[in-house]
DNA sequence: TTGAATAATTTCAGCAAGCGAATTAAAAAA
DNA sequence: TTTTTTAATTCGCTTGCTGAAATTATTCAA
C-alpha cells in the first residue's frame, strides 16, 4: 500500500511509481489514507512490537495508498437455484449493501429474469444513493456453465432456458461493462485473494453445495480454455449410476451435491419435500444433524459422498496437476462425516507422487463469497478496460 | 517470416522490426533466405495462381527471414520404454542426423542412464561435427511424471528409480541448458505448431501409445501448474479394475494403453511374450491384425478400449474446457475398430452444450513426433534464456 | 526503354516510459 | 539543535517505440 512497497512488488524503481501514483490520484482513481495508521511501517508485522513507539520508526513515515472508494461502485449479482444475491461495494472492494430474493428460478424466463435482476440493481443503486455515472460495472456469478469467450449463458440447473445472452439487456439497461462468471470461479477467486500462497502458480477451487463446481486460477488471473470454470460435477463415476439434474447419469454431482444427498436420504427417511428439488439450507442442516445423531443409512449416504469427493480430487490433481486445491462450499459443512471415506478413495485413486505435491486445503465458505469474489473480478475487468482507455 | 508479415503478427511498427532484425542479424542469429523462394508473396496462398508470374506481383518484393541454421544446435533425447531415441537440429529446427538405442531401461539406475544419454549425445555431435560451443541446449523427453517447476523426474514407466534429477549430470557434462519435459507436451507442441489454427486458446493432446499422456498447450505455449503434462492416464474408471502398471488399479490406461491391450489379448489368444511387458510395434501390429481378421474377443478388447478412450475425452473436456482435443500417438492406429464404442460413449458422457463447444482431431502420429516437439520446446528456454542475457 | 505504380524497407525526428543519481521531506535519535 | 534514517521527488539520460517521409526494388504499361 504505500508506494515503498509498491515498487517492491511491481520491480519498478521509484521516479516510475512516483509518476504512476501521481497521475492516478489526479484522476481520483487512488488517495492517501488517514495519518493514522499511515505511520504504521511496512514490514512490520514480521517484527517485534516492543520498542514502545507503536509500530514507528526513525525515518520519514511512508505514506499509505489505497484505492478512492468514492471513484465507483460495482454490483455484483450471484444467480443461484431459487436465489439472486445481488451486492454492491465501493471502488476499494467493501460492501455497502446487498439483498437477497427467493423465488423460484427455473419458472423464469429469458426476458422476466433480465427484469429482476435489473430491478435488483436498482434497488441497490437507490438504496446506497449511487448515482448512475458512479457505476463502474455489473458482474454475475451464475451457476452452471459460462462461456467465457462470447459471455453467453449455456446451460444452469437453475434456469429452464438455455443459450442465452443474459449479460447483452443488463448491460444495455445501464450502459456498463457487465462481466458473467460460473459462480466457482468467483468462489475461487475470492479464497485466494484471501491467502497470497494461493495466488502463485494454479489453484484449483471445489465448490461443493447445490451442484459440484470448480474454478481455476492461475497466478492470482481466472484465465482458462472456455472460461476458468470447469464442469468436473459432470465427469461420471460409472456408466449407469444415480440421475442428475443434467439428463445423464453417474455425475460425480448426482452422488455429492446437496439435492442428491437430500433425495437419496428421502428414499428412506420422512424429510419435508424440497422446493423443485432445491432442499433449503435448514434443511440441510437438519440432514446433517440426523446424520450425526446416528442414523446408519445416512453415513452410509456420506460415505458414499465422500468417495465421490475424493473422485472429483483425484481427478482434478491427475488432469490438471495443480499446486492447490482448495474444498469450499456449504457442501463441506458435512466433510467430518465424509472425510474418513474422501481419505481412504483419495490415496487409491491418485498417483502417491502426484498426491504428495498438490496441498489440498479445506475452507467451508460462506453464501457471500460468490458476490465477494464477483465483486474482484469486475474490479479487475474494470480497471484493464480504463486503463485501455486513458492510454 | 518477412519483416511486413512480422510486422502485422506483431503489432509493431516497421521501424522496430526494422531495428530488432537487424540487430539480430549483426548477431548471426537471422539471415535473409535465398532469392529464389523469397520473391513469392507473403499473402498469396489464399490467392489464385493463374497469373502466370509465379506469385509476383508489383512493388519491391518481401525479404524472406530466417533463423540463421548455423547459429547453433540443439538436441533432443526421448527417452521411453525400451528405447532411447535421439536427434540433433539446427537452429531452425530441421534434423541433421539421429539414433534410436534399444534395450531394457528399467534395468539401469541413474548413474548408468545418464551416462548413456551422454554418449549418445556425443555420438550425435560428433556425427554431424559439432563443435562444443555450437550445442545450445538439450530438451528430454520422458514418458512419466516431470516437475516442471524442479526439472526432477519423479515415476516412469520405463525407469525403475524415481524422484531423481536427471537433469543435472547432462547440464554439467555439456555445460547447457537441459530442459526436462513429458514426451506428451513434447508431442502436443509438435502437432500444434504444425496446425497454426490449434496455436489459438486451450488446446490438449491426448497421446494414446505405451501409456496415456496428455499435453496441454495454452496460445502455443506449453505453461502450465506443475508442468504442461497432465496424468489423466491415471484417472480411474471403477474402483476395482485391470492391474495398472503405477500399482493402482483401475486406471484409463489400463484398458487403454497397448501394453494393456496385449497383455489382456494373452490371456485367451496365442501370441509371443512381449521385452518386459512392452509389446513391440510389430507385435501390436499383429495384435491389430488378428482383430480386424474377425476375432470378436478382440473385437470386445478394442471395444472396451474405445470406452477408455472415450471417457479421457470426455473427462479432459469436462474438467478442462479445452478449445481444441487432439487424439494422438501409435494407439490410433487402431481408432477404427474403437470408434463406434468411442463415440457411442462419448456421448453419454460429456454434456452436450460442452462436446459442442470442443473441436476433437484424430492425428495418429510418428515417433519421430516426440523428438520434434522436444527441439522445438528448447529451442524456446534457448531463446528465451539468450534473450535474458544480452538484454 | 523508360517512366509510372506499387510495395517493402529504412532513415529521421520526436515522444514516452523508466532508470540512476542527486535532492528534498519528514520523522526519530543523539 | 544536529544527525541519522527512510520516503518521495526532481533531473538528466537512455531506450524502445511511433509516424512521416525518403529510399529501394520490382512489375506494368506506354
Amino acid at each position: 500500500m504505500p508506494r515503498v512497497e509498491l515498487a517492491r512488488s511491481t520491480g519498478l524503481s521509484f521516479p516510475a511509481i512516483s509518476a504512476i501514483t501521481s497521475k492516478l490520484m489526479a484522476e481520483e482513481l487512488l488517495c492517501e489514507a488517514e495519518t493514522e495508521a499511515a505511520t504504521l511501517w511496512p514490514d512490520d508485522a514480521d517484527e517485534e512490537d516492543a520498542d514502545g513507539l507503536n509500530g514507528r520508526r526513525r525515518g520519514r513515515p511512508a505514506v499509505l495508498l489505497t484505492l478512492n472508494p468514492e471513484f465507483g461502485r460495482i454490483v455484483a449479482v450471484s444467480l443461484r437455484m431459487n436465489l439472486i444475491e445481488t451486492l454492491i461495494a465501493d471502488y476499494s472492494g467493501s460492501a455497502l449493501a446487498q439483498s437477497r430474493l427467493e423465488l423460484t428460478t427455473r419458472a423464469l424466463d429469458a426476458a422476466a429474469l433480465c427484469e429482476l435482476v435489473i430491478a435488483q440493481i436498482e434497488a441497490m443503486l437507490d438504496a446506497t444513493a449511487t448515482p448512475r455515472h458512479r457505476l463502474l460495472g455489473i458482474g454475475m456469478a451464475l451457476q452452471g456453465i459460462v462461456d467465457a469467450d462470447t459471455g453467453r449463458h449455456l446451460w444452469s440447473p437453475a434456469l429452464s432456458i438455455t443459450d442465452v445472452d443474459l449479460a447483452k439487456p443488463i448491460r444495455e439497461a445501464f450502459g456498463v461493462e457487465v462481466v458473467m462468471a460460473n459462480d466457482a470461479v468467483a468462489v475461487a477467486l475470492s479464497l485466494v485473494a484471501a491467502e497470497p500462497a494461493l495466488a502463485q502458480g494454479l489453484t484449483a477451487t471445489l465448490m461443493v453445495g447445490h451442484g459440484i463446481g470448480m474454478g481455476i486460477v492461475v497466478d492470482g488471473e481466472a484465465r482458462w480454455g472456455a472460461g476458468a470454470g470447469s464442469e468436473i460435477g459432470h465427469v461420471k463415476l460409472g456408466s449407469n449410476g444415480p440421475q442428475c439434474r443434467c439428463g445423464q447419469r453417474g455425475c460425480i454431482e448426482a452422488h455429492l451435491a446437496d439435492y442428491a444427498l437430500y433425495r437419496d436420504a428421502r428414499t428412506f427417511l420422512d424429510l419435508p419435500p424440497a422446493v423443485s428439488q432445491q432442499p433449503s439450507e435448514a434443511q440441510m442442516a437438519l440432514l446433517r444433524a440426523r446424520a450425526r445423531a446416528g442414523d446408519p443409512r445416512l453415513e452410509q449416504l456420506f460415505r458414499q459422498a465422500g468417495h465421490a469427493l475424493a473422485e472429483a480430487v483425484a481427478t482434478t490433481i491427475s488432469v490438471l496437476r495443480p499446486h492447490h486445491v482448495i474444498l469450499a462450499g456449504p457442501g463441506l459443512e458435512a466433510f467430518d462425516m465424509m472425510r474418513s471415506a474422501y481419505e481412504e478413495r483419495l490415496e487409491q485413486a491418485v498417483l502417491p507422487w502426484l498426491l504428495k505435491s498438490t496441498a489440498i486445503y479445506v475452507r467451508p465458505s460462506e453464501s457471500a463469497t460468490i458476490v465477494d469474489g464477483m465483486v474482484r473480478r469486475t474490479l479487475r475487468v474494470v480497471d484493464r478496460n480504463h486503463m485501455e482507455t486513458t492510454e
